[in-house]
DNA sequence: GTTTCGATAGTCT
DNA sequence: GACTATCGAAACA
């Protein structure tokens, strides 16, 4: 497999929506194995008016929890939801500004039988179409949590690929600011997440 | 096909 | 004690 480089801090260092949209079609590595990013959200200190983003972890401000937030770009913050799953979030903005994208689903490019034996589901579709079964797949773990993504087991790698035609829609599965179009994912990629069926309640 | 609901644990109030 | 940026099985239609 081809690799690009490694995605470099000034990268992240920018506002948190452009960091979302530019991260789709880049490779995001683990160990041995890797997946395309199709699908993020970016999560905010405020948009372009002003208003919280209540949806953000950060919102609550600095806490043990989410100082990684607001800490250096290009880290990761990995968090459990719902007791029982771990999602992938890359830091953006410059440090000292809050802002994450949060990485939903990747397309599997390496390491695709350990991804089946880790989720015991062998549709490769299947395989890491979620922020819950990418960590699941990929194997990363809170123990991931703060660490550079600019070197190391875990990084980002541009793909040198044709610019994949992204999409926007609102973010899934929140319950505040659940209308902003923070969701960018490729509009042509079979591998994003399943829209949710369920229904949720708008702030 | 679509919608509902329980599992499960860490963090904050 | 309430909340949570999820998933998948089960219960419907």
């Amino acid at each position: 497999m081809r690799s690009g480089r490694i995605l470099s801090r000034s990268f992240y260092a920018r506002p948190t929506i452009e960091v979302a949209r530019n991260l789709i079609g880049k490779i995001l590595v683990h160990g041995t194995t890797a997946g395309r990013i199709v699908e993020t959200e970016a999560y905010l200190a405020r948009d372009s008016e002003g208003r919280i983003d209540f949806a953000a972890h950060a919102s609550r401000g600095i806490t043990a929890a989410t100082r990684v937030i607001f800490g250096a770009p290009g880290h990761a913050y990995v968090y459990l939801i719902y007791g029982m799953y771990e999602c992938l979030n890359l830091v953006a903005e410059p440090e000292g500004q809050a802002g994450c994208v949060l990485i939903r689903a990747v397309e599997p490019v390496a390491g695709i039988e350990e991804m089946r034996e880790r989720r015991g589901v062998d549709a490769i579709h299947k395989l890491a179409s979620g922020p819950g079964k990418l960590t699941i797949a990929m194997d990363i773990t809170r123990a991931s949590n703060g660490q550079d993504v600019t070197r190391g087991a875990l990084v980002v790698r541009a793909d040198g690929g044709p610019v994949p035609e992204i999409a926007v829609s609102p973010r899934i599965g929140i319950r505040h600011s659940a209308d902003w179009p923070l969701r960018f994912f490729d509009a042509g990629s079979a591998f994003v997440s399943p829209v949710p069926g369920r229904k949720r309640v708008a702030d």
